[in-house]
DNA sequence: GTTCATTACGGATTCCGTAAGGATG
DNA sequence: CATCCTTACGGAATCCGTAATGAAC
């Protein structure tokens, strides 16, 4: 048994069973994938691979394990590339990180230029997706961590981080009738066309909520994913924007106004997902901690060290989060 | 990097960083595993062992967390071959057991007698050892199980797996005077020599507590590891024995006198310490479920995915363990 | 002087790429 | 007919054992 022989059955499963667009990807030849994996099956005494013909068509049920298993072990393999990394220079190597349109866009700039000030060596990597997609790549390994409002607990091995809690403003253009309003009330909302995330989406599911409770059917003009998108058309007049309070910028969008709907809506938390079984070098952590202060280094491996989601709440239960 | 390459690291930080002796135990020559620990060195680009000269005298920071990672990869890469063979054929195989000399005389022999009629293809190992040696033996992968009443908590990457109940009984020789008294008392046993167990084999440390808690201190004639011993100095007089109940066989120990001692002292628990982390094969879920019938498939996958001590003790309150 | 790890070297094995072959849909 | 896996083959790299070297206790 080799360590690339676990790799070439591991990356066949992750395309689709593909041999060919396998070896494409990992800059190798098709026969020599095929010929590895022949060999361990050889090895093992079983098939890992169906095959009808010439094609793969399935794993097998014993196939299941292996690749689990090898899944495990090439991920502890990275771990201890990750350790000899850290020993030789803490402050070179890579971080990547998947995220959503309002993380990048609002709430990592500052922390990644602190961050890259403290350590030019460690080269960033951004992937931006849906909520889904990146808890996905984190979850596989593919980056090192995610940061979204949503989607993260879905995935098993990974461990929420919850980094702090923010809610909506109203947008609308100077002149709106709604500024003239005091108190804004789910009823006000109910009676324009409204701007705002798709479903899935920074923290939509709450928006939803609230209107849901009220037994009020708002009228969506537009959904979009990034609040960008949905400022412009506010400027339009297609409708009244409801957008996460971090992207409303008053020198730039002087020409709308903000009313606060914090009152109207469930607070949603962004949480940052880790694998919880990788090895975290000390840049981590410091990122970490840069976007999220109270997320200390003892903070983040008591959590990574819990096995249990009510463990996991009880820890952060004590903590009160930041609001943006 | 290689599997070699791990197993090596891992094989030499368990042979006192011998690289001589290692070659030895596998088989190979020394130069070989001297230059891929090297070759291992370079490609991560740090020291995992600490030398001095041409002596490795302990193992770098950096190394701690590597050979950890690779015994890890080590244990995973057994998992797959022992999924291969279970699927291959579920009846060949091994099982190893670590046990104490109590458990292999007097309890496992018609679990063993009854395993192998089953299992005919499935070679069966014992290692007997006091109670700490065994424990670590299954806590480092050298067997598959341990059997023991002592010792498996002291290894957290065990799970222990609750048996069945057993207590004590008095042994003397007939026409004892202890056999003229109607009750047995703690205060009977401190007026004779007594010849028992020796300190952590056995329940050795409940038969402590009840006297000590009763102000006696008993004279202990002679200790020894195992019953059989006891046996023959009761029988030349040295004292009253104290014994597991299931060390007394009737028939051959008809010239000695069993006396009723499990209302005198707690009740001892032996248990299965297990791997968290394995794989475990059906035969074995069969060799568990025929020594300790309330141990069936599901409560052991309940036990080896429970990671709090507080839970794994919530799931076997609800079970009345076999008393013997 | 014994133990022990490193270096040097040569034969056998393994690995990996290209090219050809054959099955599937 | 295009896609895809398997087989065949040859050059390059790797592995592993023996023998020699040199440092530590």
């Amino acid at each position: 048994m080799k360590l690339q022989q676990l790799r070439y059955i591991w990356e066949v499963s992750q395309h689709d069973l593909n041999v060919s667009s396998t070896a494409d990807a990992l800059f190798t030849s098709q026969p020599g994938i095929s010929k590895q994996i022949k060999l361990l099956e050889e090895e093992l005494g079983i098939s890992i691979f169906a095959r009808s013909g010439k094609h793969l068509t399935e794993i097998t049920p014993a196939g299941k394990y292996v690749v689990e298993l090898a899944g495990q072990i090439l991920s502890k393999v990275q771990d201890i590339r990750s350790v000899a990394q850290e020993f030789r220079d803490n402050r070179v190597g890579s971080l990547s990180i998947a995220t959503t349109h309002t993380q990048a866009r609002y709430a990592l700039p500052p922390v990644v230029r602190e961050f890259m000030q403290r350590y030019p060596g460690i080269k960033l990597n951004m992937h931006q997706g849906t909520p889904v997609q990146i808890a996905e790549e984190a979850s596989r390994g593919l980056v090192d961590i995610a940061i979204a409002t949503e989607a993260i607990e879905l995935f098993g091995n990974l461990v929420m981080l919850p980094c702090y809690r923010w809610n909506r403003i109203a947008l609308v253009p100077k002149g709106h009738p709604l500024t003239e309003k005091p108190g804004l009330t789910l009823e006000d909302l109910g009676e324009h066309p409204l701007v705002t995330y798709v479903f899935g989406f920074t923290g939509r599911s709450h928006l939803d909520q609230a209107f849901n409770r009220a037994g009020i059917k708002p009228r969506l003009a537009l959904t979009a994913v990034d609040a960008d998108v949905i400022k412009t058309y506010v400027r339009l007049g297609l409708g009244v924007g409801i957008i996460a309070r971090m992207a409303y910028n008053p020198e730039t969008d002087a020409d709308l106004v903000a009313l606060d709907a914090s009152h109207l809506f469930e607070s949603s938390v962004t949480n940052i997902g880790l694998r919880r079984d990788i090895f975290v070098r000390g840049f981590l952590y410091d990122f970490i901690e840069l976007f999220a202060p109270h997320l200390t280094r003892e903070v983040v491996d008591r959590a990574l060290s819990t096995r249990e989601p009510k463990e996991l709440e009880a820890l952060f239960a004590g903590l009160t989060l930041p609001v943006r």
